[in-house]
DNA sequence: CGAGCGATTGAAAAGACTCAACCACCGTGG
DNA sequence: CCACGGTGGTTGAGTCTTTTCAATCGCTCG
């Protein structure tokens, strides 16, 4: 999806596209039993007993999401959370001007959409699938009380709080201090996590904001950590062949 | 205190300052009562009954810190939670060649370093009174402890960790898409408001490590400013005359 | 009074962005 | 089946912001 410019026809793109998703949720449809959910054990809900995942699984519903479809728009009020079973999810921003920039990339097992929860606010970022994605829900309603009567999921959401500030004051330093070079090597090194050995695979112009630099620059880049046999690039997809280059480039110790 | 580059001595240097501050605790010590504290309506502890504001009371200590001494450093434990009675206080980290960047600047009323307290992992940055600061201090266990039977403090708790990500999100986005006078202006505003009406009261080389700049680019863009009559400059002073002008050029509807 | 640090200024260099053009791929419709 | 149009990827060139380096200034403190 390009975006040219910030107004509320980019607003209606995104929405029509969810509204396609939804109508073609009966073919892919896939059901999911959280006792028997396999990234679970990643998740905030790892660690419960069966009660609790029995409890959990009688309130979540699951939904298949196309590739670009939107979970939630900046702006808009929390309705519940989203826990990946398979695909990815970003998370971003827009600037002024309308740019994008993400925040951050979800992959299974990662809840989505309870950050901005607690503080009764609207969502002040946007959440949509990078490929074809099944996707448990559960109600706000059904969440908070869940952290009322569970401490484990209470203990485990103030652990993910904490620790995702401390990730994004480092990213905070990474961008006021390092280069593009530098902090692509960095973003690389992330995403290599996230995609768990999988071929990287996102568009130019998302993994440029992802880096949080222009898409020509990025490509520029890569093309110079390929001619370095750092990575390597099929077409859009990309490998990572010397992980310890990349974290000397990005100056992770 | 200038930071040439990133080894054991640095550390030293601080510590020993810290040392220093605290051999000289009898002389500016000022004692403060939780019921009567007037900044505590701002902070995480507004709202408490009487019951719990004693309980605070009986469980905190106050201690005079001096200007540039250090609450806790990157890489040590959480010991406890720190309550501004008085002063402020920068909130850094260090990136590679141990160049600073200030993440936040917490004014009277702010709780600092509980945020690291939940993951069980050490402080990813380092705190330090930017002035003289009464400063109250209660101990970890005694604030899990608060956390885990006071519903008051637990959600206040977690709206704040929420909120922050937020705005760590938008200093994200303004860090990776925003020219440096943005951003400076942004700060500006951000400064106005730490600052209450106060003038601004920061070394060159702290407002550039909070804006994310070279501090000879910070100086040259608020000659500017000053300049063009948006904010005023006595030595080390600063005063904004056009928090209107600033939000224009920061892009702050 | 001299040392030293923070603030300031100037000039040059570098990094990154923008703009414009071009390519390659792919699905569509004639 | 092929021409077409659109999108995303790539390349080149020029520009501009920002950094870096070096030097100077001014103030404070011993």
């Amino acid at each position: 999806m390009t975006c040219i410019s910030f107004n509320n026809h980019i607003y209606l793109v995104i929405l029509l596209g969810s509204q396609k998703g939804r109508l073609m949720l009966d073919k892919s449809y896939k059901n999911v039993t959280c006792s028997t959910c396999l990234v679970r054990r990643d998740s905030l809900f790892a660690n419960f007993c069966d009660n609790d995942t029995e409890h959990l699984n009688a309130h979540k519903t699951c939904s298949y999401y196309k590739k670009n479809q939107s979970l939630f728009l900046d702006g808009s009020f929390p309705r519940g959370v989203y826990c990946l079973n398979k695909g990815k999810v970003k998370i971003y921003t827009r600037g002024d001007g309308g740019k994008e920039h993400i925040i951050h990339i979800a992959k299974e097992g990662e809840v989505v959409g309870f950050r901005s929860m607690f503080g009764g606010e609207p969502y002040s970022m946007s959440a949509e699938t990078l490929e074809e994605s099944n996707i448990c829900f559960i109600s706000k309603d059904d969440f908070l009380n869940m952290i009322d009567t569970n401490p484990i999921l209470r203990n485990g959401v103030m652990k993910e709080l904490s620790k995702e500030l401390s990730d994004r004051a480092l990213a905070l330093t990474n961008m006021a201090q390092k280069s593009v070079r530098e902090r692509l090597a960095f973003s690389l090194v992330l995403l290599e996590d996230i995609y768990a050995g999988e071929e990287i695979n996102l568009s130019r112009e998302d993994m440029a904001n992802f880096v949080g630099t222009a898409t020509e620059t990025l490509i520029r880049l890569l093309k110079e950590f390929k001619d370095d046999g750092i990575i390597d690039i099929h077409v859009r997809k990309l490998q990572i062949l010397d992980e310890v280059g990349l974290r000397k480039i990005a100056g992770i110790h």
